[in-house]
DNA sequence: GACTGTAGGTACAGGACTGTAGCTACATGA
DNA sequence: TCATGTAGCTACAGTCCTGTACCTACAGTC
Protein backbone atom coordinates (compact mmCIF):
# COMPACT_ATOMS: atom_id res chain seq x y z
CA UNK A 1 0.00 0.00 0.00
CA UNK A 2 1.41 3.43 -0.75
CA UNK A 3 2.09 5.99 1.72
CA UNK A 4 -0.66 8.18 0.20
CA UNK A 5 -3.35 5.70 0.55
CA UNK A 6 -1.69 3.95 3.78
CA UNK A 7 -2.03 7.66 5.52
CA UNK A 8 -6.17 8.33 4.02
CA UNK A 9 -7.21 4.50 5.25
CA UNK A 10 -5.72 5.68 8.63
CA UNK A 11 -7.56 8.38 9.14
CA UNK A 12 -10.64 6.58 8.01
CA UNK A 13 -10.56 4.08 10.63
CA UNK A 14 -9.70 6.71 13.33
CA UNK A 15 -12.94 8.51 12.17
CA UNK A 16 -14.60 5.34 12.10
CA UNK A 17 -13.73 4.87 16.04
CA UNK A 18 -14.30 8.41 16.76
CA UNK A 19 -18.16 8.37 15.62
CA UNK A 20 -19.00 5.02 17.16
CA UNK A 21 -17.36 5.29 20.37
CA UNK A 22 -16.53 8.66 20.96
CA UNK A 23 -12.73 10.34 21.35
CA UNK A 24 -12.41 8.32 24.90
CA UNK A 25 -12.00 5.28 23.12
CA UNK A 26 -9.44 6.58 20.36
CA UNK A 27 -5.34 5.58 21.01
CA UNK A 28 -2.71 4.68 18.66
CA UNK A 29 -3.26 1.22 19.55
CA UNK A 30 -6.41 0.70 18.80
CA UNK A 31 -5.91 2.09 15.26
CA UNK A 32 -3.27 -0.24 14.57
CA UNK A 33 -5.22 -3.29 15.72
CA UNK A 34 -8.25 -2.35 13.99
CA UNK A 35 -6.16 -1.58 10.69
CA UNK A 36 -4.26 -4.88 11.65
CA UNK A 37 -1.09 -3.40 11.26
CA UNK A 38 1.90 -2.69 13.59
CA UNK A 39 1.45 0.53 15.23
CA UNK A 40 4.89 2.01 14.12
CA UNK A 41 3.15 2.25 10.64
CA UNK A 42 1.07 5.25 11.99
CA UNK A 43 3.78 6.69 14.01
CA UNK A 44 5.63 6.42 10.57
CA UNK A 45 2.68 8.85 9.28
CA UNK A 46 1.91 10.77 12.10
CA UNK A 47 3.95 11.95 14.94
CA UNK A 48 1.53 11.37 17.65
CA UNK A 49 -1.98 10.76 19.12
CA UNK A 50 -2.53 14.51 18.74
CA UNK A 51 -0.68 15.22 15.33
CA UNK A 52 -2.96 12.27 14.01
CA UNK A 53 -6.10 13.92 15.01
CA UNK A 54 -5.47 16.78 14.34
CA UNK A 55 -4.85 15.79 10.40
CA UNK A 56 -8.39 13.98 10.62
CA UNK A 57 -9.63 16.98 11.91
CA UNK A 58 -7.92 19.20 9.04
CA UNK A 59 -8.77 16.85 6.26
CA UNK A 60 -12.60 17.09 7.84
CA UNK A 61 -12.67 20.53 7.77
CA UNK A 62 -11.08 20.99 4.28
CA UNK A 63 -13.48 18.10 2.57
CA UNK A 64 -16.82 19.80 4.27
CA UNK A 65 -15.85 23.08 3.25
CA UNK A 66 -15.48 22.32 -0.09
CA UNK A 67 -18.57 20.27 -0.09
CA UNK A 68 -20.81 23.80 1.14
CA UNK A 69 -19.02 25.94 -1.62
CA UNK A 70 -19.93 23.70 -4.09
CA UNK A 71 -23.73 24.02 -3.36
CA UNK A 72 -23.70 27.76 -2.66
CA UNK A 73 -23.60 29.06 -5.97
CA UNK A 74 -27.38 27.35 -6.62
CA UNK A 75 -28.15 29.28 -3.68
CA UNK A 76 -29.58 32.66 -5.12
CA UNK A 77 -33.00 33.99 -4.51
CA UNK A 78 -34.48 37.33 -3.83
CA UNK A 79 -36.68 35.92 -0.92
CA UNK A 80 -35.21 35.20 2.06
CA UNK A 81 -37.55 32.57 3.32
CA UNK A 82 -36.40 30.41 -0.54
CA UNK A 83 -32.76 30.80 0.31
CA UNK A 84 -33.24 29.65 3.99
CA UNK A 85 -35.52 26.66 2.77
CA UNK A 86 -32.94 25.88 -0.22
CA UNK A 87 -29.86 26.16 2.04
CA UNK A 88 -31.24 23.65 4.61
CA UNK A 89 -32.40 21.22 1.83
CA UNK A 90 -28.41 21.43 0.31
CA UNK A 91 -26.96 21.17 3.22
CA UNK A 92 -28.94 17.89 4.49
CA UNK A 93 -28.63 16.24 1.16
CA UNK A 94 -25.06 16.66 1.49
CA UNK A 95 -24.87 15.17 4.80
CA UNK A 96 -26.52 12.35 3.43
CA UNK A 97 -24.92 11.41 0.98
CA UNK A 98 -21.65 11.37 2.35
CA UNK A 99 -22.45 10.11 6.32
CA UNK A 100 -19.10 9.26 6.83
CA UNK A 101 -17.59 12.53 6.83
CA UNK A 102 -20.70 14.66 8.50
CA UNK A 103 -20.94 11.95 11.22
CA UNK A 104 -17.23 13.12 12.50
CA UNK A 105 -18.19 17.11 11.21
CA UNK A 106 -21.37 17.21 12.97
CA UNK A 107 -21.06 14.74 15.98
CA UNK A 108 -18.03 14.85 18.61
CA UNK A 109 -17.74 18.11 20.18
CA UNK A 110 -17.63 17.06 24.04
CA UNK A 111 -15.62 14.17 24.46
CA UNK A 112 -12.54 15.88 22.37
CA UNK A 113 -9.78 17.47 23.59
CA UNK A 114 -9.93 20.86 25.00
CA UNK A 115 -8.12 22.41 21.62
CA UNK A 116 -10.45 20.81 19.48
CA UNK A 117 -13.14 21.69 21.01
CA UNK A 118 -11.76 25.72 20.97
CA UNK A 119 -11.06 24.68 17.34
CA UNK A 120 -14.85 23.79 16.25
CA UNK A 121 -16.03 26.60 18.95
CA UNK A 122 -14.64 29.01 16.38
CA UNK A 123 -15.65 27.42 13.52
CA UNK A 124 -19.27 27.74 14.41
CA UNK A 125 -18.09 31.41 15.51
CA UNK A 126 -16.89 32.02 11.33
CA UNK A 127 -20.51 30.14 10.15
CA UNK A 128 -22.45 32.37 12.89
CA UNK A 129 -20.70 35.49 11.35
CA UNK A 130 -21.28 34.71 7.52
CA UNK A 131 -24.95 33.93 8.30
CA UNK A 132 -25.93 37.07 10.68
CA UNK A 133 -25.51 39.33 7.49
CA UNK A 134 -27.66 37.04 5.80
CA UNK A 135 -30.75 36.63 8.35
CA UNK A 136 -30.48 40.55 9.23
CA UNK A 137 -31.18 41.36 5.70
CA UNK A 138 -34.00 38.92 5.93
CA UNK A 139 -35.66 40.16 9.31
CA UNK A 140 -35.19 43.63 7.96
CA UNK A 141 -36.63 42.75 4.73
CA UNK A 142 -39.91 41.32 6.67
CA UNK A 143 -40.45 44.56 8.61
CA UNK A 144 -42.84 43.95 11.84
CA UNK A 145 -42.00 43.29 15.27
CA UNK A 146 -37.93 43.18 15.67
CA UNK A 147 -36.32 39.75 16.33
CA UNK A 148 -33.32 38.87 17.55
CA UNK A 149 -31.06 38.50 14.92
CA UNK A 150 -28.12 37.32 16.58
CA UNK A 151 -30.65 34.51 18.26
CA UNK A 152 -32.25 33.71 15.01
CA UNK A 153 -28.97 32.93 13.46
CA UNK A 154 -27.73 31.36 16.07
CA UNK A 155 -31.60 29.30 15.89
CA UNK A 156 -30.91 28.52 12.70
CA UNK A 157 -27.49 26.75 13.25
CA UNK A 158 -28.51 24.76 15.78
CA UNK A 159 -31.11 23.59 13.94
CA UNK A 160 -29.34 22.78 10.57
CA UNK A 161 -26.99 20.77 13.02
CA UNK A 162 -29.56 18.43 15.33
CA UNK A 163 -31.43 18.08 11.55
CA UNK A 164 -28.09 16.81 10.06
CA UNK A 165 -27.81 13.97 13.22
CA UNK A 166 -31.71 13.36 12.90
CA UNK A 167 -30.85 12.95 8.91
CA UNK A 168 -27.60 10.69 9.94
CA UNK A 169 -29.34 8.17 12.78
CA UNK A 170 -32.68 7.82 10.99
CA UNK A 171 -32.32 8.83 6.68
CA UNK A 172 -35.55 7.03 5.87
CA UNK A 173 -37.40 9.32 8.56
CA UNK A 174 -35.76 12.46 8.44
CA UNK A 175 -35.47 13.34 5.44
CA UNK A 176 -34.04 16.88 3.74
CA UNK A 177 -37.56 17.12 1.66
CA UNK A 178 -39.32 16.62 5.09
CA UNK A 179 -37.19 19.25 7.00
CA UNK A 180 -37.13 21.70 4.06
CA UNK A 181 -41.01 21.06 3.76
CA UNK A 182 -40.60 22.02 7.41
CA UNK A 183 -39.03 25.27 7.31
CA UNK A 184 -40.77 26.19 4.32
CA UNK A 185 -44.45 25.69 5.83
CA UNK A 186 -42.68 27.77 8.82
CA UNK A 187 -41.41 30.60 7.43
CA UNK A 188 -44.67 31.21 5.26
CA UNK A 189 -46.55 31.03 8.37
CA UNK A 190 -44.48 34.10 9.72
CA UNK A 191 -46.39 37.17 9.38
CA UNK A 192 -44.64 40.07 7.17
CA UNK A 193 -44.81 43.77 8.28
CA UNK B 1 -15.29 12.48 56.99
CA UNK B 2 -18.32 10.76 56.91
CA UNK B 3 -19.09 7.89 53.80
CA UNK B 4 -22.23 10.27 52.56
CA UNK B 5 -20.57 13.37 52.76
CA UNK B 6 -17.24 11.74 51.28
CA UNK B 7 -19.20 9.74 48.32
CA UNK B 8 -21.16 13.29 47.57
CA UNK B 9 -17.40 15.09 47.21
CA UNK B 10 -16.39 12.33 45.13
CA UNK B 11 -19.33 12.50 42.68
CA UNK B 12 -18.62 16.30 42.91
CA UNK B 13 -15.06 16.43 41.85
CA UNK B 14 -16.06 13.70 39.14
CA UNK B 15 -18.59 16.27 37.60
CA UNK B 16 -15.98 18.50 37.28
CA UNK B 17 -13.57 16.53 35.81
CA UNK B 18 -15.93 15.90 32.75
CA UNK B 19 -17.28 19.20 32.49
CA UNK B 20 -14.40 20.91 32.57
CA UNK B 21 -11.97 18.13 30.37
CA UNK B 22 -14.63 15.52 29.20
CA UNK B 23 -15.39 11.79 29.21
CA UNK B 24 -12.15 10.99 28.03
CA UNK B 25 -10.51 12.56 31.05
CA UNK B 26 -11.56 10.16 33.57
CA UNK B 27 -10.18 7.83 35.77
CA UNK B 28 -10.38 6.43 38.88
CA UNK B 29 -7.08 7.51 39.59
CA UNK B 30 -7.54 11.29 37.97
CA UNK B 31 -10.14 11.58 40.57
CA UNK B 32 -8.64 10.11 43.70
CA UNK B 33 -5.21 12.57 42.54
CA UNK B 34 -7.37 15.41 42.57
CA UNK B 35 -9.43 14.66 45.55
CA UNK B 36 -6.29 13.98 47.42
CA UNK B 37 -7.11 10.65 48.34
CA UNK B 38 -6.25 7.23 47.62
CA UNK B 39 -7.95 5.36 45.16
CA UNK B 40 -9.15 2.56 47.72
CA UNK B 41 -11.39 5.22 49.23
CA UNK B 42 -13.30 5.91 45.63
CA UNK B 43 -13.63 1.83 45.36
CA UNK B 44 -14.97 1.52 48.76
CA UNK B 45 -17.86 3.94 47.51
CA UNK B 46 -18.11 2.44 43.72
CA UNK B 47 -17.45 -1.33 42.10
CA UNK B 48 -15.38 0.60 39.27
CA UNK B 49 -15.53 3.12 36.98
CA UNK B 50 -18.89 2.60 35.46
CA UNK B 51 -20.77 2.67 38.34
CA UNK B 52 -19.08 5.66 39.45
CA UNK B 53 -19.98 7.19 36.41
CA UNK B 54 -23.44 5.84 36.65
CA UNK B 55 -23.98 6.65 39.92
CA UNK B 56 -23.33 10.34 38.80
CA UNK B 57 -25.58 10.18 36.23
CA UNK B 58 -28.54 9.02 38.27
CA UNK B 59 -27.73 12.20 40.43
CA UNK B 60 -27.77 14.74 37.63
CA UNK B 61 -31.17 12.99 36.42
CA UNK B 62 -32.78 12.92 39.50
CA UNK B 63 -31.83 16.67 41.04
CA UNK B 64 -32.45 18.07 37.32
CA UNK B 65 -35.90 16.24 37.38
CA UNK B 66 -36.59 17.94 40.66
CA UNK B 67 -35.82 21.31 39.83
CA UNK B 68 -38.12 21.02 36.42
CA UNK B 69 -40.90 19.58 38.72
CA UNK B 70 -40.43 22.63 40.40
CA UNK B 71 -41.38 25.10 38.47
CA UNK B 72 -43.64 23.28 36.16
CA UNK B 73 -47.17 24.41 38.49
CA UNK B 74 -46.02 28.25 38.17
CA UNK B 75 -46.39 27.85 33.64
CA UNK B 76 -49.98 27.07 33.13
CA UNK B 77 -52.29 29.46 30.63
CA UNK B 78 -54.52 29.69 27.96
CA UNK B 79 -52.17 31.09 25.80
CA UNK B 80 -49.78 28.43 24.12
CA UNK B 81 -47.16 31.36 22.92
CA UNK B 82 -47.09 32.07 26.78
CA UNK B 83 -46.35 29.01 27.89
CA UNK B 84 -43.96 27.90 25.82
CA UNK B 85 -41.99 31.95 26.51
CA UNK B 86 -42.30 31.41 30.07
CA UNK B 87 -41.03 27.70 30.12
CA UNK B 88 -38.26 29.11 28.23
CA UNK B 89 -37.60 32.03 30.78
CA UNK B 90 -38.33 29.57 33.67
CA UNK B 91 -35.91 26.63 32.48
CA UNK B 92 -33.08 29.22 31.64
CA UNK B 93 -33.20 30.46 35.31
CA UNK B 94 -32.64 27.41 36.80
CA UNK B 95 -30.29 26.79 34.40
CA UNK B 96 -28.35 30.05 35.48
CA UNK B 97 -28.81 29.59 39.08
CA UNK B 98 -27.36 25.96 39.33
CA UNK B 99 -24.22 25.75 36.53
CA UNK B 100 -22.52 23.03 38.42
CA UNK B 101 -24.98 20.26 37.81
CA UNK B 102 -26.48 22.15 34.70
CA UNK B 103 -23.03 21.98 32.82
CA UNK B 104 -23.39 18.18 33.16
CA UNK B 105 -27.03 17.93 32.45
CA UNK B 106 -26.50 19.90 28.88
CA UNK B 107 -23.22 19.55 27.68
CA UNK B 108 -21.97 16.11 27.73
CA UNK B 109 -23.42 13.68 25.16
CA UNK B 110 -20.95 12.68 22.32
CA UNK B 111 -17.47 11.90 24.61
CA UNK B 112 -19.61 9.56 26.78
CA UNK B 113 -19.16 5.77 26.60
CA UNK B 114 -22.25 4.21 24.30
CA UNK B 115 -24.33 3.23 27.12
CA UNK B 116 -24.27 6.34 28.50
CA UNK B 117 -25.24 7.45 25.50
CA UNK B 118 -28.06 5.61 24.94
CA UNK B 119 -29.38 6.37 28.53
CA UNK B 120 -29.55 10.74 27.49
CA UNK B 121 -30.57 9.77 24.35
CA UNK B 122 -33.60 7.90 26.66
CA UNK B 123 -34.33 11.01 28.28
CA UNK B 124 -34.19 13.31 25.62
CA UNK B 125 -36.83 10.79 24.03
CA UNK B 126 -38.91 11.28 27.35
CA UNK B 127 -39.09 15.26 27.23
CA UNK B 128 -40.24 15.03 23.63
CA UNK B 129 -42.61 12.73 24.64
CA UNK B 130 -43.84 14.83 27.19
CA UNK B 131 -43.76 18.47 25.18
CA UNK B 132 -45.02 16.72 21.50
CA UNK B 133 -49.02 16.80 22.65
CA UNK B 134 -48.81 20.34 23.66
CA UNK B 135 -47.35 21.56 20.89
CA UNK B 136 -49.76 19.86 19.36
CA UNK B 137 -52.19 21.62 20.88
CA UNK B 138 -50.68 24.41 19.70
CA UNK B 139 -50.29 24.48 16.79
CA UNK B 140 -53.53 22.53 16.39
CA UNK B 141 -55.33 26.38 18.23
CA UNK B 142 -53.75 28.60 15.74
CA UNK B 143 -54.98 27.37 12.79
CA UNK B 144 -53.12 28.16 9.49
CA UNK B 145 -50.54 26.24 7.69
CA UNK B 146 -50.06 22.95 9.49
CA UNK B 147 -46.65 22.63 10.63
CA UNK B 148 -44.93 19.23 11.11
CA UNK B 149 -45.51 18.80 15.10
CA UNK B 150 -42.74 16.66 16.10
CA UNK B 151 -40.26 18.51 14.15
CA UNK B 152 -41.46 21.48 15.91
CA UNK B 153 -41.06 20.01 19.41
CA UNK B 154 -37.99 19.16 18.69
CA UNK B 155 -36.39 22.67 17.34
CA UNK B 156 -37.79 23.66 20.84
CA UNK B 157 -35.88 21.41 22.30
CA UNK B 158 -32.56 22.04 20.39
CA UNK B 159 -32.80 25.67 20.62
CA UNK B 160 -34.16 25.27 24.80
CA UNK B 161 -30.42 22.93 24.98
CA UNK B 162 -28.16 25.07 22.80
CA UNK B 163 -29.53 28.42 24.58
CA UNK B 164 -28.56 26.99 27.94
CA UNK B 165 -25.14 26.45 27.33
CA UNK B 166 -25.02 30.17 26.00
CA UNK B 167 -26.41 30.83 29.26
CA UNK B 168 -23.62 28.63 30.82
CA UNK B 169 -21.05 29.93 29.06
CA UNK B 170 -21.36 33.53 28.65
CA UNK B 171 -24.44 34.60 31.15
CA UNK B 172 -23.46 38.20 31.24
CA UNK B 173 -24.61 38.12 27.64
CA UNK B 174 -27.02 35.70 27.29
CA UNK B 175 -29.72 36.49 29.92
CA UNK B 176 -33.19 34.48 30.66
CA UNK B 177 -34.75 37.34 30.03
CA UNK B 178 -33.57 37.69 26.38
CA UNK B 179 -34.25 34.36 25.83
CA UNK B 180 -37.76 35.00 26.45
CA UNK B 181 -37.99 38.32 24.62
CA UNK B 182 -36.58 36.31 21.49
CA UNK B 183 -39.16 33.57 21.55
CA UNK B 184 -42.08 35.86 22.76
CA UNK B 185 -41.73 38.19 19.69
CA UNK B 186 -40.98 35.31 17.15
CA UNK B 187 -44.23 33.47 18.48
CA UNK B 188 -45.85 36.72 18.62
CA UNK B 189 -44.56 37.26 14.85
CA UNK B 190 -46.17 33.75 13.39
CA UNK B 191 -49.27 34.15 12.02
CA UNK B 192 -52.77 33.50 13.30
CA UNK B 193 -55.26 31.04 11.29
C1' DG C 1 22.97 -8.85 -9.74
C1' DA C 2 24.12 -5.36 -6.17
C1' DC C 3 22.25 -0.87 -4.16
C1' DT C 4 18.94 1.85 -2.05
C1' DG C 5 14.63 3.58 -0.43
C1' DT C 6 10.61 2.51 1.94
C1' DA C 7 6.57 -0.25 3.78
C1' DG C 8 6.08 -2.83 7.57
C1' DG C 9 7.36 -5.67 11.66
C1' DT C 10 9.48 -7.14 16.41
C1' DA C 11 11.13 -5.91 20.80
C1' DC C 12 11.79 -3.17 24.82
C1' DA C 13 11.54 0.35 28.48
C1' DG C 14 8.56 3.14 30.74
C1' DG C 15 4.14 5.32 32.21
C1' DA C 16 -0.81 5.44 33.49
C1' DC C 17 -4.49 3.02 35.18
C1' DT C 18 -7.05 -0.97 37.42
C1' DG C 19 -8.49 -3.93 41.13
C1' DT C 20 -7.33 -6.30 45.32
C1' DA C 21 -4.90 -7.71 49.61
C1' DG C 22 -3.76 -6.30 53.72
C1' DC C 23 -2.34 -2.77 56.96
C1' DT C 24 -3.00 1.52 60.39
C1' DA C 25 -5.55 4.86 63.03
C1' DC C 26 -9.28 6.31 65.30
C1' DA C 27 -13.95 6.71 67.23
C1' DT C 28 -17.64 4.61 69.76
C1' DG C 29 -20.02 1.64 72.90
C1' DA C 30 -20.04 -2.36 76.30
C1' DT D 1 -10.21 -0.60 78.96
C1' DC D 2 -10.95 -3.47 75.42
C1' DA D 3 -13.53 -4.82 71.14
C1' DT D 4 -15.22 -3.60 66.91
C1' DG D 5 -16.33 -1.11 62.91
C1' DT D 6 -14.79 1.86 59.50
C1' DA D 7 -12.10 5.66 57.05
C1' DG D 8 -8.10 5.67 54.78
C1' DC D 9 -3.50 4.12 53.41
C1' DT D 10 0.57 1.39 51.09
C1' DA D 11 1.92 -2.17 48.07
C1' DC D 12 1.63 -5.24 44.22
C1' DA D 13 0.40 -7.73 40.03
C1' DG D 14 -1.48 -7.08 35.78
C1' DT D 15 -3.21 -4.56 31.52
C1' DC D 16 -3.07 -1.15 28.09
C1' DC D 17 -0.76 2.35 25.96
C1' DT D 18 3.37 5.18 24.27
C1' DG D 19 7.57 6.14 21.75
C1' DT D 20 11.82 4.50 19.91
C1' DA D 21 15.50 1.40 18.27
C1' DC D 22 16.36 -1.78 15.14
C1' DC D 23 15.29 -5.52 11.89
C1' DT D 24 13.04 -7.67 7.35
C1' DA D 25 11.16 -7.79 2.78
C1' DC D 26 10.54 -6.06 -1.45
C1' DA D 27 10.46 -2.85 -5.56
C1' DG D 28 12.84 -0.03 -8.64
C1' DT D 29 17.31 1.57 -10.57
C1' DC D 30 22.16 1.44 -11.97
Amino acid sequence: MSAEERREQLLDVLADIITSEGYAAISIDRVARDANIARTVIYSHFANLEGFVAALVERTEREALRQIRGVLPDIVDDDPDVILTEAIRAFLTIVRDDPRLWRLAVLPVDGAPADLRDRIRRAKQAVLALLQPIVTWGLEQRGGPQIDPELFARLIITTAEDTARLVLAEPETYTPERFADFVATLMASVARG
